[in-house]
DNA sequence: TAGATTGTTAATCGATTAACAATC
DNA sequence: TAGATTGTTAATCGATTAACAATC
């Protein structure tokens, strides 16, 4: 596999790739052509041979891509081969929600433990996860190999929850929290604030509909 | 305010400086420089004067920025200043966790209607809404003005669940489901699923530590 | 006046797309 | 052989950053 510098876009479409791919071999597909990928996930085809041709050559000229082969492939890029451990601080809605998807991380990646600060969550069990005090977060990190963080916590607990993460040894964190996190450069974070997407959206927004329906927006007073 | 062509980068940060503006408002901070912005965000003070310098000059240059004046033209650019109303599919968990966020988005948006297609959901009470049938989905969007539609349900619905909210008007999407929806040109949909953003991460990970700890990863037999 | 900070231009950097020779 | 499709180079497009005159 060469070695260059990936740019970060690149990354995070190798994700959206392997997810159709996997579909694909579900449905028994042998071979997927850039044209075929683009139409499907929206992306243009001569981006997509480039995207993959930065980690060496996957495909055959007038044939296409193998789709075991580049899944097989995408997993090593990503470092998927292992399964990798995960650990979610954060017992609410959001975190009782997110920790229901082990199945769909499937050999990638699993959720193994779930921590929270306040009292009347401990011991609650969420799956076959028993949510534990945040005192035996450090323990529990070093014990299964923890190596991302998943945060959703209110914002104002998040960046403590961050640096017990770090502390902990753990390389990367998935942010919900509405607010920016500081870490040392070593630690990579990824910002999953919905309101954010949600807040953005408004902007493209049709103005023309604005004032349309009569009555329903009237001046104020 | 000028009216030129703005980047989705651009308007991807206008939430996050909204989001910190309301804090710093809150704190009952009067005034902000590009520079204080850009040290708390993690971004380049240029960028974000740039970046607001696109839709007018808001700033007293020695001074800096009026926070109430900023947060009220953010607003306004974002079309944020009559509350816009937000309908979500898929009472699931994640779909439930998702309902409550209403005391976080403010005056900015609302989620006043939530949908599922199956019964043993239909009736249920998430807060104060109780789940509707699809069968619903278009006449309460048109009788509440619903702009933008939230999809919680599992891949395979969720593009049938793009084209309920597309013909019922909804203007732009919010995407949880692990898949690319095709919509018209004039619907605008953002991506949201966190197992995207949570294999990329894994990228990022310390390779050194790969094979650091011993007997943990014994070779394939 | 001196210091701070904007708005904006120019320079740089990075990402996407088009085009096509190579080849299955 | 003819058609399809990759890998890669060059061209384009877009986003970020540096630098500084204007000015509070």
């Amino acid at each position: 596999m060469k070695t260059m510098k990936i740019s970060e876009a690149v990354v995070r479409r190798l994700p959206i790739y392997l997810r159709y791919l996997t579909e694909l071999q579900q449905r028994e597909v042998l071979t997927v052509s850039s044209q075929d990928l683009g139409l499907k996930l929206d992306l243009n085809p001569a981006q997509i041979r480039k995207d993959l041709a930065y980690f060496g050559e996957f495909g055959r000229k007038g044939i296409g891509y193998d789709v075991a082969y580049l899944i097989q492939k995408i997993r090593q890029i990503l470092k998927l081969n292992h399964q990798i451990s995960v650990a979610l601080v954060g017992a609410g809605n959001l975190g009782q929600a997110l920790s229901n998807y082990n199945t769909y991380l499937k050999d990638n990646m699993k959720i193994v433990a779930v921590f929270d600060a306040h009292t009347p969550k401990i011991g609650k069990k969420i799956n076959n996860l028993t949510v534990q005090p945040m005192e035996e977060l450090e323990q529990t990190v070093r014990d299964h190999n923890v190596r991302i963080g998943i945060i959703t916590v209110p914002a104002f607990e998040a960046q403590n929850v961050a640096n017990a993460f770090v502390n902990a040894g753990v390389e990367a964190i998935l942010n919900f929290a509405p607010v920016i996190l500081k870490v040392p450069n070593h630690v990579r974070v990824h910002a999953a604030d919905f309101t954010t997407d949600l807040l953005s959206l408004a902007y493209y927004l049709d103005n023309g509909k604005e004032d349309e329906e009569d009555g329903e927006e009237p001046m104020d007073h």
